[in-house]
DNA sequence: CCTTGACCTGGAGCGCACTCCAGATTGGAG
DNA sequence: CTCCAATCTGGAGTGCGCTCCAGGTCAAGG
């Protein structure tokens, strides 16, 4: 309950076992607990903060803003206001991101859309330009 | 309106000079229309084209990928129907992704609240831990 | 003409985030 | 006690997508 092995840490975290030991290497993961015998036990603690690391990694934080964050939090309760702005910044660009996924989601829809309209395989080059499209579009890409 | 200078077309990409040398040395872009000097002549097919790489790339596709698509797209009309493919089987990956996005998201966001019901910098470390959190999270991540 | 800023080429280098390797050690099952 | 799968270390290598550079060439304004 206490103490998980590298495996097991690395299954429940779903980071690579040379992930983990790269997180660690870095100073992202604090030093890691050890047997006597030199090998890593992860505890809950530390599966909490790769539960967190790959919540901002998967939002595209870069390693060394999370590796900033990490710091921040060992260093104590006065660095709350600073580590809570930090995640606010990145929730802002995290929403960005969403805006433009979104965007070119819906262009690339829209250029399916083009292909779904053609009656599979004919026409030369005669089409009318899809809106918002450049005709070299619906020529090129389409 | 029929031709645009290496600068121009990188404005109106958004992509850099580099970038746009780098994509027709790798075949992604065919070749470009060049002057009796052997300067770059960028068309409106060509930017239609680089729209259409930007909207892939922004939504995570491999340039091998976007480099097939072009292939594609050059050998002629009798491979509309692989294209169509290609593309739906990449909006399913942007939906899954936008999926993980929003999902991690949230749960930036529930962390944000944490901190937000902080009275800003107090409590040594007697928190409940937030729901579908561990405890270790709130205590090393909050 | 001449200048000068934009452009050319081939190829090296970079930043990120891992990933792999060799060779040694550990530790639980039998 | 033996075995062997799991783990350890330091460091090299990888893949991607550019980015930069040196050393020249081109072309439009004055």
């Amino acid at each position: 309950m206490t103490g998980y092995a590298p495996a097991e840490a690395a299954r429940r975290s779903g980071f690579s076992l040379d992930t983990l030991r790269y997180y660690e290497k870095i100073g992202l993961l604090a030093d890691v607990e050890r047997t006597a015998g030199g090998q890593r036990v992860f505890t809950d603690d530390d599966l909490g903060w790769l539960v967190l690391f790959r919540c901002l990694r998967d939002t595209g934080m870069p390693i060394a803003q999370m590796r900033r964050y990490a710091q921040l939090a060992r260093e104590g309760e006065h660095t709350v206001d600073e580590r809570r702005e930090l995640l606010r910044r990145h929730a802002e660009q995290v929403e960005e991101q969403m805006r433009l996924l979104q965007r070119q989601y819906d262009h690339l829809r829209e250029k399916i859309r083009f292909y779904e309209r053609l009656p599979t395989a004919e026409q030369p080059t005669a089409e009318q330009p899809t809106a918002g499209q450049p005709a070299a579009t619906a020529l090129s890409g389409g």
